[in-house]
DNA sequence: TCGGTTCAGAGTATT
DNA sequence: TCTGAACCGA
């Protein structure tokens, strides 16, 4: 036990030992907070305050889950099998599935990805004769997901409108199409756990006794119905144990409130916040420059980093003409460094948008620098894999309309979209399942339909005897996939991604039991639910575990992914890429101070993941979505201390903030209506002092005009550009003059001189 | 039913 | 500029 506790620090040790009541740990980036979550499990069972049975550990990601499961298992030589340590997701199918009757759920029931409920919504829009323009399917599925996300049902939507009523309406109409089909989307998981154990006093009370210890990681990034199924669970007498940064919280956009973590601390009474500020990762320097951006949040709960490893490298900063140069100039750095003996790996290049990726990958894939990029498609995302699935689905749940359009005709089997119609029409008019309403189909399309259900049929009659990779082998013969994708000449990459799924339900159930996703064994009442197949386990499992994209994960290769893609990851080279206005923080941030603090914290992320070398880097003009645009370097570089930032090119005075407020980072461009760009609020011209002036030329390579400059016009008076498109004889300007307002001038006939 | 063309839109993302 | 979706002709 004492080696249990070694090494941890004082503050870490006083929060893994906390005795059995509600606690917040404010954990900065780099302390060690997965291990004083980890630990504190270890601990908490190794002293017999609890056994594995009375513990949930909730994360957000299954990669997250996992290296739990493992360092616990590390740490402890006992069965964590009774133990509950998974996703929010995860946790509430598990539950579901084991009272699936008491949550009105058939058990087999299927769980949507977020690209099977927006196929969803489409059919139901067109179904219900619903001008798509009007409602185009994705705001529908935002707003589905946003209300339950919140954990309202129709009913108790907020709808003022006509418009928003509708909305509901449409809401209300997709949960009862879910609930026809027995499939539940991701949000619906959550939600529907809540219920049940809101409605069902017995259950509720079972879990609320079983579970003596709750522990949350990423507590700020949970959601209004997270925090509340958080709430309900632990009842009055489990000891939650949150830990969280409120200044890494990056996800509001996707439901998540920071204010969560205030909302715990007064309503649990929370006696214990323990703040984790030593850190383990980054040199002082990269750590100061983190402190003071952070420093310019307000509404922090307040935490500055330390380390007692040394100041290291100064933050480098490095300003480029162009994104292309930005890029060569990112190739020739990781050459440098590998020349130096970093591994590739070692070194991630950070940006906003995956939008900056492409130049990025350009140049190093020209250079022939070996790299990787996060994020992309994922093996249980491609279309191969969900038509095996949507074959497998069939077969535990032939009222999975979405599943049975994915394959009725796929392989092609001369069933039209008229066909369909009919089918559907006559589904709707028996109140059943197209794969029901089939059967009683006439017509010439009849006996096609007929001889795709009695396929099905046969495929669920010839697997009830095998295994799940054996299944899953036969289905994806006889369905005709295989079959389909041999004979099609670039089906190579898909039949071997059909074959990977054969492993992976092997794989799976091999491991079934151990890690997250597989169906519950504890004691009563879980036990009491019948066991659901392993095919129903596998097919949650691929829902909910879109699982790896892109492979190479190995190879010594430069990391390139998102600020976001890079939370809770660390390298010992970090560069931060296209850090300008309008872009980082982005522009559609700015507007709101609740967006531009995100952005910030975004930046702080970014910060945070470097050990001992930080690049920060920018550029004056960056091409994006096929236009030149002119940015300013972003406010965040002026908010780091320059005494620890060391400029590899020389530093030019920052713009004013009057630039920013204005349009923050120019758009110009070819085919951009002049209108879009925006002037200075205020009207007045802007006027860059003369240093600016001389800084924003630094760069100038055979730009006669650019943005910044003042220049006088014969009727106008004097002004400043504001933005530049086109070249040569076609160049024109934009001119904010002020009250006479903003103009667009072509150079070729316009007389404009410069001044200042 | 497929393949080519046209057009809009382009932030971040886990389950 | 580039991508994905929608649309049209064979």
């Amino acid at each position: 036990m004492s080696k249990l506790l070694a090494h941890l620090n004082e503050r870490q040790l006083a929060a893994v030992t906390l005795p059995a009541s509600h606690a917040l740990v404010l954990a900065g980036a780099g302390s060690g907070k997965t291990r004083v979550l980890t630990t504190r499990i270890a601990w908490l069972i190794s002293t017999g305050q609890v056994a594995p049975h009375g513990v949930l550990a909730v994360t957000f990601t299954n990669k997250a889950a996992r290296e739990m499961l493992a360092r616990i298992s590390a740490m402890l030589p006992i069965d964590t099998r009774g133990m509950w340590v998974g996703t929010f997701h995860g946790l509430c199918n598990r539950m579901l599935r084991a009272h699936h009757r008491d949550a009105g759920l058939p058990q087999s029931f299927q769980i949507l990805d977020a690209q099977d409920q927006l196929a969803a919504i489409k059919r139901l829009l067109k179904a219900a004769g619903v001008d798509d323009e009007k409602f185009p399917p994705r705001s529908v599925q935002q707003f589905v997901n946003h209300a339950k996300e919140q954990g309202l049902r129709p009913p108790r939507v907020e709808a003022g409108d006509d418009y928003s009523r509708r909305l509901v309406e449409l809401y209300a109409a997709y949960d009862a199409q879910c609930q026809r089909e027995g499939v539940v989307d991701f949000a619906e998981l959550l939600l529907r756990s809540h219920e049940l154990l809101e409605r069902n006093q017995l259950l509720r009370e079972h879990y609320q006794q079983r579970f003596r210890h709750i522990l949350v990681d990423e507590f700020q990034d949970t959601n209004a119905l997270q925090y509340r199924w958080l709430k309900l669970l632990a009842g009055e007498s489990a000891a939650l144990f949150a830990v969280g940064d409120d200044d890494q919280s990056i996800y509001a956009f996707r439901g998540a409130d920071v204010a969560n973590m205030a909302a715990f601390e007064r309503e649990f009474r929370v006696a214990h916040l323990i703040k984790l500020e030593q850190n383990y990762r980054s040199h002082g320097n990269i750590l100061d420059c983190a402190n003071a951006l952070i420093s310019h949040n307000s509404r922090r709960l307040g935490k500055s980093l330390w380390t007692d490893a040394g100041h290291g490298e100064p933050v480098r900063v490095r300003e480029s003409l162009t994104d292309a140069q930005e890029a060569q100039w990112v190739v020739e750095e990781v050459r440098a460094l590998v020349g130096e003996g970093w591994a590739r790996s070692d070194v991630a290049v950070l940006y906003r948008s995956n939008a900056q990726s492409r130049v990025i990958e350009h140049a190093l894939f020209s250079a022939g620098v070996a790299y990787r990029v996060y994020g992309g498609l994922r093996f249980f995302e491609r279309a191969e894999i969900k038509h095996a699935l949507a074959y497998l689905r069939l077969l535990e749940n032939p009222d999975d309309d979405g599943a049975f359009l994915r394959v009725v005709n796929f392989p092609a089997r001369g069933i039209g979209a008229r066909t369909l119609e009919a089918l559907q029409d006559a589904a709707r008019f028996a109140g059943s399942g197209l794969f029901a309403a089939a059967a009683g189909m006439g017509g010439t399309a009849a006996g096609k339909l007929a001889g795709f259900t009695a396929l099905v049929e046969r495929l669920r009659a010839e697997t009830r005897a095998l295994s799940l990779p054996e299944v899953v082998e036969h289905v994806i013969e006889r369905s005709g996939l295989l079959a389909h994708y041999r004979s099609e000449r670039e089906g190579q990459d898909r039949i071997e991604n059909l074959r990977e799924l054969v492993n992976a339900a092997a794989a799976f159930l091999a491991e079934e039991g151990g890690a997250s996703g597989a169906p519950p064994r504890d004691a009563q009442p879980d036990a009491a639910a019948p066991a659901s197949t392993p095919l129903a386990a596998f097919l949650s499992h691929a829902s909910l575990e879109a699982g790896e994209n892109q492979a190479g994960e190995g190879a010594d290769a430069v990391q390139l992914m998102t600020v976001h893609a890079a939370k809770g990851l660390e390298f010992d080279a970090v560069i931060v890429t296209g850090l300008e206005e309008g872009l980082f923080p982005h522009e559609n941030s700015v507007a709101e101070p609740e967006g531009l603090e995100e952005e910030r914290r975004l930046m702080y992320v970014a910060i945070t993941r470097a050990r001992r070398r930080l690049y920060l880097s920018f550029a004056q003009t960056r091409m994006l979505h096929g236009q030149t645009r002119y940015s300013v370097r972003s406010r965040f570089l002026d908010e780091l201390p320059a005494e620890l930032l060391k400029w590899l090119t020389p530093r030019a005075q920052a713009a004013p903030a009057s630039w920013r407020e204005g349009w923050g980072g120019a758009w110009e461009g070819i085919g951009r209506p002049a209108g879009k760009a925006r002037a200075h609020p205020g009207g007045e011209p802007l006027r860059p002092s003369a240093a600016d002036q001389r800084a924003a030329q630094r760069f100038d390579r055979g730009v006669a005009f650019r943005v910044g400059q003042g220049v006088v016009h014969a009727r106008f008076g004097e002004g400043v550009i504001v933005g530049i498109e086109g070249s040569g004889d076609d160049a024109r300007v934009q001119v904010n003059f002020g009250r006479e307002g903003l103009k667009w001038l072509a150079l070729s006939v316009a007389r404009l001189e410069a001044v200042g």
